[in-house]
DNA sequence: ACAAATTCTGCAAACGCTTGCATCGCAGAC
DNA sequence: GTCTGCGATGCAAGCGTTTGCAGAATTTGT
């Protein structure tokens, strides 16, 4: 048996120094109300001195749980992301919890790894917002027991809430929108994830486009999510020699990379072509033009998923069910009557 | 003494399920060589099929230190600390390390529970991006005996490296670029926390205009951190009646903020006005017109910050040394000849 | 066929903390 | 002066792993 005398500071220290035992040591820290005022402040003050702080793994291990919040989001770069990552860190901070989060970058491979460190962290609770997602990751997160919330992904379970915007109305309602300002020509950017064949925002938008006016024509394009990525799909949508009048972009973070390509080809927005986007993020409004899109209230979002996930400290969460977000439309200085 | 029955699965479970005892399973999980084909099979299939997810606390516990690089940043939202925590994540990953992040959000008191947090999940590595930083925490993070990287505030210590950059080569490069374009009136917009009538780059500018003309006028603004920021504090510049030629922005982020602004009052820029910032990220080459700026290399900081963390896995980390990086002006659109 | 060398596997301590229960000390009651 | 009651503390088990060492199983050598 290993008698490796412990060199790193633990509680033993902490209560030599201050002459009581590590039950005390571990109440005084804790806050327990029932040590005495001159126990007490004698343990904070070997603590200090001893420059301590508590490993937090053993107190999980203890506890059988931890304080902390997972989060897994696909791209902490787009704004979208890091909005409902902010808001469900200050909720989960009012609540004195931790907060870990990880990066998938849409890879599914990173998508697993990351809830294996979150159930191995054995989280309070989980969030996960990306747009990659199988099956089989969903039951493994069903079977952890982990209390646990799904954005546009899933189906409902006795521990997992599911919160999914409605984007099909949300394509409508841009679609009949410049329709409406007479574009028949309208192309779509997506980024690969959101753009399987199989993609319902694909065939929502086709179908609106064919409902609203049958004799419109539809494309669709794709890069990779991103500034960078809204800039190449718009590029190869020039190359292909498709001029469409208006552009609908899977979110604002690409509809930004959109229209710097568009400009750079000496496009006018929105004289030439019309541009839209999804999520109203901060930089919407920022850019020029600023930016029509469809607002996605990402604050309430995060709220939501904290709630059903760690709702008040109770341990009964309020998860097991669906909620449905409708987008609205925003119109800005980006969009316009279609080119005769 | 509690007789509490685990329900949770552990090692114990496994064990049993395979017929093995749980340092046969540990040391399968483990990928220690030493296990006989046919154990191992068996194990993995137990693990598999009790759907087994290893503890991680309990492992770091036992270990005596965890697989976990620690980062710290002002505010995720600025592309600036995103790029850096991008490069961490993806450099820890490449070595098996999982990555936790905390956000101070500019405010002492949650840099310091950071800190405490990440002390206390004794992180393997610890990188700290932060504008604001007491002597105080320094101390605790260098008492901490974790290898620390802390970028642009504090001193070399014997497990920690600091990593800087030279604004004032910066600032001053910029100015007397803008002086040689004929600005005489300037402005400097910066965020609160970096911006102490102590701060060195308020001073720097000053000095900077002061020594290119010496007949040359100079203002200091501030707003936080952030689109709305910069937009904000450019609005109290417009206000104040001050009217410069050119107006040099901490960074990029804020200086998207005061573009904005400005185009709202109807200043043609670089027509009316020359704007600079600072980073060179992303966005300052998206927006419009695009930024001219200065580059801060955020990939190269990332990794240097990451070598002399957790340098290639070797006990013997890298750390006590200062390293100091130039910026560089990179010309784009949005400065030009000062108006006459 | 038996000893020796070599794999493999199990035992049990240790990691640093929490917490139910036992204990100790002392004030007030009788 | 002994007893009761109660607040404050200590004891020690247990949380789920890892790992040094020893013992069991298997192979090799003769």
């Amino acid at each position: 048996m290993r008698k490796r005398r412990s060199l790193a500071m633990n509680l033993d220290a902490v209560a030599q120094k201050a002459g009581v035992s590590t039950s005390t040591v571990s109440r005084v820290l804790n806050n327990l109300e029932i040590v005495k005022t001159s126990t007490r402040s004698r343990v904070l003050r070997a603590a200090e001195e001893l420059n301590y702080h508590p490993n937090l793994h053993a107190r999980s291990l203890a506890r059988g749980k931890s304080r902390i919040l997972g989060i897994i989001v696909s791209n902490m770069e787009n704004p979208f992301f890091l909005d409902i990552y902010r808001t469900l860190e200050s909720d989960a901070h009012a609540q004195g919890l931790e907060v870990v989060v990880a990066n998938t970058d849409y890879r599914s491979e990173q998508l697993l790894a990351s809830v294996q460190l979150m159930i191995g962290l054995r989280v309070a609770g989980l969030a996960v917002i990306v747009s990659e997602m199988e099956e089989h990751l969903i039951q493994t997160v069903g079977n952890s027991r982990i209390p646990a919330a799904f954005y546009d992904v899933g189906t409902p379970q006795k521990n997992i809430t599911n919160i999914r915007v409605d984007y099909r109305k949300g394509i409508k309602k841009t679609v009949s929108y410049l329709s409406a300002l007479g574009h028949r020509r309208m192309a779509f950017v997506g980024h690969h994830s959101t753009l399987g064949p199989i993609s319902e925002r694909r065939k929502t938008f086709l179908e609106s486009v064919h409902r609203c006016s049958p004799s419109a024509e539809a494309k669709i394009f794709a890069g990779p999510d991103g500034l960078d990525g809204g800039r190449q799909a718009a590029r190869e949508l020039l190359e292909s020699g498709f001029r469409p009048t208006a552009i609908l972009c899977v979110n604002d973070f690409m509809a930004v990379g959109v229209m710097r390509e568009l400009r750079e080809e000496g496009l006018q927005i929105p004289k030439d072509v019309s541009v839209t986007g999804f999520d109203n993020i901060k930089l919407a409004e920022f850019c020029s033009p600023p930016l029509t899109t469809n607002h996605i209230p990402r604050e309430q979002i995060g709220h939501i998923i904290f709630q059903s996930v760690l709702g008040n400290g109770r341990e009964q969460y309020d998860t097991g069910r669906e909620i449905v977000i409708d987008p609205e439309l925003v119109v800005r200085d980006s969009t316009g009557v279609a080119k005769s």
